[in-house]
RNA sequence: GGGGCUGUAGCUCAGUUGGGAGAGCAUCGGCUUUGCAAGCCGAGGGUCGUCGGUUCGAACCCGAUCAGCUCCA
């Protein structure tokens, strides 16, 4: 019989399950929905929590996958030994079926002893079964060995009872919870001996191997070390490592040599040139390491998760690295990893269909994290090396924690990466000297004065909140109005370091906090800032400088008492900066419609990571990992001005938020939206959901502009621009600075680039010819007068007056006359435009022992009032005092001889 | 919003209290070679990111600014 294929056993696994009234079920994202908890996906069942916990019910009870996983965090060893041992691994397949409320034990063990032994063809005496054998306060599953007595024919010598660390499971402190049952399998060429069980493959291949778990969910516990409940509905939930299962059927030890894995490894190798396998055990642990993580940065690329300094981006970019620096350590210095992840994309895309949809980008990310990556470890391994010879009193030798957290912040070096380097080179990590590095960093980033704004706003928060309960929630009327009368609800008084007091009545001069009962003014929310205004009171004038939502229902304007005075209980007229709110509606319109330009362009991965709408601009901050080529950028204004141009009525619908998830409308992070929430249509395809004011048609806004695109941290770029009116200001600004430019050169606005090109070639062309006539002047065969004397030992002075006060001239100027009188000490001065001196002393190199140029120089910088130094050879001075150079001369004569 | 690092020839980079801008590769020319690969000799190529300050003098020190990398909030 021929080995099957790592597809054929996964087929057949699912098919198996199929014929036994299962449905298949597709495998869910390695980023797991709707459970924030999780950063990644790591089990079969995780897709299935709501349907065993009973809140999602769905059309079937017993169904099958083959899902794929992410393993990383939690136990941090597991990551060290990916590609050290012959099965961790960050990424791999969890085959599994599930009983929801359906069969139970019997069932269960029947279909795994029938695939693995009737349909895989297992030895039987290759096989040893564990099941819980109970501990204090948790009764042995006596069942699940009764039916494995039956079902196998083996007796106590071969299904073990194990206590609850291996054979009991719970999801968490409370929660559905029960025994579990697993199924180990000897590999290696030997007997199999029983009395051997425990001992996992070593190196030689051989020992005992846990091949596929099946969790009873029997029981509950509602509180902690509570009494255990029977489950009304008692499920089943199994793995098995598709992995470990490809390599028993195919008869090989190690994960990494069955087809999953080996035509990774090669490709690893090929590209590093070097056979795997061969000698160099560090090389091969290199190219395990690189085809696992390129398997797992492929599939988490395939989401959209991208490379960043949080979570689940952190995560990815730690493996990413891992595998880049592996390649470099084995002399790789061209970006190569993505070329392994190519592989995968090619092996795995048929099973998995969304990398082979997403290939382009997956690859050019994978790309330009190694490429980011490797600009950063030559200088960062530098800094590492520097600590080599460092040794601890006691000879350890330490990796003080400042330069660990020093290539964090600085080099992007994850610190798990910076511990193995340094375990490498024998370092133990000071652990508490990192943490304490890292405090001071976030205390220091945290900004000025930090510790009195914390207290400040929790004092605002208290006063805020007590306003809120006194005078409820305020109603909004702001999205078809600027204008509306009101009653005063609530006022405070803002002191002295905004020190604020709940008070009755305000006057003149005040700085105060209204809220109204209902206003027109937006309070600023999802980016977009605070409307600005006036209110207006039968005996009072209030500016409105600022409105903000302190607390959810609370909106409060910050306002001047220009005069009179203002009472709880006064009726007023609030009214809204219609300018300027129009000018925010404008940019807001815009920015949505920007939204919809940038994922129309680059990409679904361009996601919005936050906002600042105002009326002066707007900022739209995004997930890329690049800055936008001139072409995007014209692509992006394009678009949205052409659905400024189609003048589009903009469409808003109150919904609920089901409703809109479901109409696929654009949701923005962690954004709160409440049950009611709105919908807003922009142009022919922007929908979002937005609490914010926005134009009446797409034509208000006028034109878009982008100013600016700019980065702002680790994969996300800001975009700035303009719309209406502050288009054409910066239209005409940029209007006016090229006209004053082209006046000043004299030449018409069109021919500006040419001529700004030809002025700057021009100029350099001049420096040129003048630096060549400076030189000519000096030592051609008209140059000026040196006076020679002999000073013994066959030396010259040599000194002169040049008529260049140039230092670089005044150089060559005194290296000529060395040559020409050497040996020779020589003093060339001169004289500049404004009357300072200039002097450069040159000395051959056989008399730099009794005449040492820098300090000659020295002494002659004094005459001139100036200071001076060198090196023995040749030297350069000044001073202000160019009227004495000739005494300068005199003193050299002093001096030297 | 704040902190750290980087910016020098077409490319990769060096440049040591501040004192004459360099190397390797690439380019061009010459020599050598039956040809190729290469070797030898030589040449061109720089507003040291930009602007300002300190200084007799700045690639180097200080400030601002732009661009890139990176971390924190």
């Amino acid at each position: 019989m021929s080995k099957p294929t790592s597809d054929e056993i996964r087929t057949t696994f699912l098919e198996f399950f199929r014929g036994k009234g299962h449905t298949v079920v597709p495998s869910a994202g390695v980023v797991p929905r709707n459970d924030p908890t999780l950063l990644f996906t790591n089990a079969g069942m995780v897709q299935f929590k709501d349907t065993f916990l009973g809140e999602e019910k769905r059309a079937y009870v017993r169904a099958a996958s083959s899902q794929k996983c992410v393993r990383m965090s939690g136990k941090h060893n597991d990551l060290d030994n990916v590609g050290r041992t012959a099965r961790h691994h960050t990424f791999f397949e969890m085959l599994g079926n599930f009983s929801f409320g359906d069969y139970f034990k019997r069932d269960a063990i029947t279909y795994a002893w029938e695939l693995l032994t009737k349909v895989w063809n297992l030895p039987t005496d290759h096989l040893v079964i564990t099941v819980f054998g109970g501990e204090p306060g948790l009764p042995a599953d006596d069942e699940a060995r009764a039916i494995w007595r039956e079902v196998t024919g083996f007796g106590d010598d071969r299904i073990l009872g194990l206590g609850r660390a291996d054979n009991f499971w719970t999801m968490g402190d409370t929660g559905p919870c029960g025994p579990c049952t697993e199924i180990h399998y000897f590999m290696g060429a030997g007997r199999p001996d029983v009395a051997t069980f425990g001992q996992e493959p070593a190196a030689d291949g051989s020992g005992w191997m846990e091949i596929w778990n099946n969790v009873f969910m029997q029981f509950n516990r509602s509180v902690k070390d509570g009494p255990l409940v029977p489950l009304p509905a008692q499920s089943v939930d199994t793995g098995m490592g598709l992995e470990r299962i490809t390599a028993v059927l195919q008869g090989v030890t190690s994960n990494y040599d069955t087809d999953l894995l080996r035509p990774l490894v090669e490709r690893a190798a090929e590209i590093g040139g070097r056979p795997y396998g061969a000698t160099d055990g560090d090389y091969d642990v290199a190219c395990r390491v690189i085809a696992d993580h390129a398997r797992m940065a492929a599939f988490a690329l395939a989401e959209g998760i991208t490379p960043s300094n949080k979570d689940r981006g952190a995560a990815l970019r730690s493996v990413m690295r891992r595998a880049i620096r592996h390649a470099y350590m084995q002399g790789l210095r061209e970006p190569t990893f993505h070329r392994v992840v190519e592989l995968v994309i090619e092996r795995m895309g048929r099973a998995y269909p969304e990398l082979e949809q997403h290939r382009e980008f997956i690859l050019s990310q994978a790309a330009a994290e190694d490429q980011r990556f490797r600009e950063t470890i030559p200088t960062g391994m530098s800094l590492l090396e520097r600590f080599d010879g460092w040794r601890h009193e006691d000879g350890t030798k330490v990796l003080p924690g400042e330069v660990a957290f020093d290539l964090h912040a600085t080099y992007g070096f994850p610190l798990d990466l910076t511990e193995v380097i340094g375990r490498e080179r024998g370092f133990v990590l000071d652990e508490v000297g990192y943490a304490k590095a890292r405090e001071r960093h976030s205390e220091v980033s945290r900004g000025e004065g930090d510790g009195a704004l914390v207290s400040k706003e929790e004092r605002v928060r208290v006063e805020h909140r007590e306003l809120l309960a006194r005078v409820g929630s305020v109603e909004f009327m702001g999205y078809d109005r600027e204008r509306d009368e009101a009653v005063v609800a609530g006022l405070v008084v803002v002191g002295e370091h905004d020190r604020r007091a709940v008070v009755d009545a305000v006057a003149a001069g005040d700085r105060v906090e209204v809220v109204l009962n209902r206003t027109p003014f937006y309070g600023e929310a999802g980016g977009q800032v605070g409307d600005v205004g006036a209110l207006r009171a039968a005996g009072a004038v209030l500016r409105v400088d600022d409105t903000q939502k302190p607390v959810p229902g609370l909106v409060v304007h910050v306002a001047t008492v220009l005069e009179g005075a203002l009472r709880v209980g006064d009726a007023v007229v609030a009214e809204v900066d219609a300018a300027k709110r129009a000018a925010t509606r404008r940019n807001h319109s815009a920015t949505h419609l920007l939204h919809w330009a940038l994922r129309k362009v680059l990409g679904p991965h361009a996601q919005q990571k936050g906002s600042k709408v105002s009326p002066e601009a707007l900022r739209f901050d995004y997930a890329s990992t690049r800055p936008l080529t001139d072409a995007e950028i014209a692509q992006i204004e394009d678009l949205v001005n052409a659905e400024v141009l189609a003048n589009v009525a903009v469409r808003t619908e109150v919904t609920t938020q089901a409703e809109a998830r479901a109409r696929g409308a654009m949701m923005i992070f962690e954004e709160k939206y409440g049950d009611a929430v709105r919908m807003l249509h922009i142009g022919h395809e922007s929908v979002e959901l937005c609490g914010g004011t926005h134009a009446t048609r797409t034509g208000d806004i006028g034109m878009f502009k982008i100013v600016a695109d700019a980065n702002v941290g680790a994969g996300v770029r800001r975009i700035e621009g303009v719309t209406g009116l502050g288009a054409v200001a910066l239209v005409r600004s940029l209007a006016t600075t090229l006209q004053r430019a082209a006046d000043a050169l004299k030449a018409p606005v069109g021919e500006l680039t040419a001529r700004v090109a030809k002025t700057v070639e021009r100029e350099r062309e001049l420096l040129r010819e003048i630096d060549g006539l400076k030189r000519q002047v000096l030592t051609g065969g008209g140059g000026p007068a040196a006076q020679v004397t002999e000073i013994g030992a066959g030396v010259h002075l040599v000194v002169a007056r040049a008529p260049v006060a140039d230092e670089k001239a005044l150089r060559e100027f005194a290296d000529h006359l060395r040559d020409k009188h050497a040996p020779a000490v020589v003093v060339a001065g001169a004289v500049s435009a404004d009357g300072k001196a200039l002097v450069v002393v040159a000395v051959s190199k056989e008399a730099t022992g009794a005449h040492h140029a820098g300090k000659i120089v020295g002494r002659l910088a004094a005459v001139v009032g100036g200071r001076g130094g060198g090196r023995p050879d040749m030297a350069s001075a000044g001073g202000p005092d160019g009227a004495k150079l000739d005494e300068l001369f005199a003193e050299a004569r002093s001096i030297v001889a």
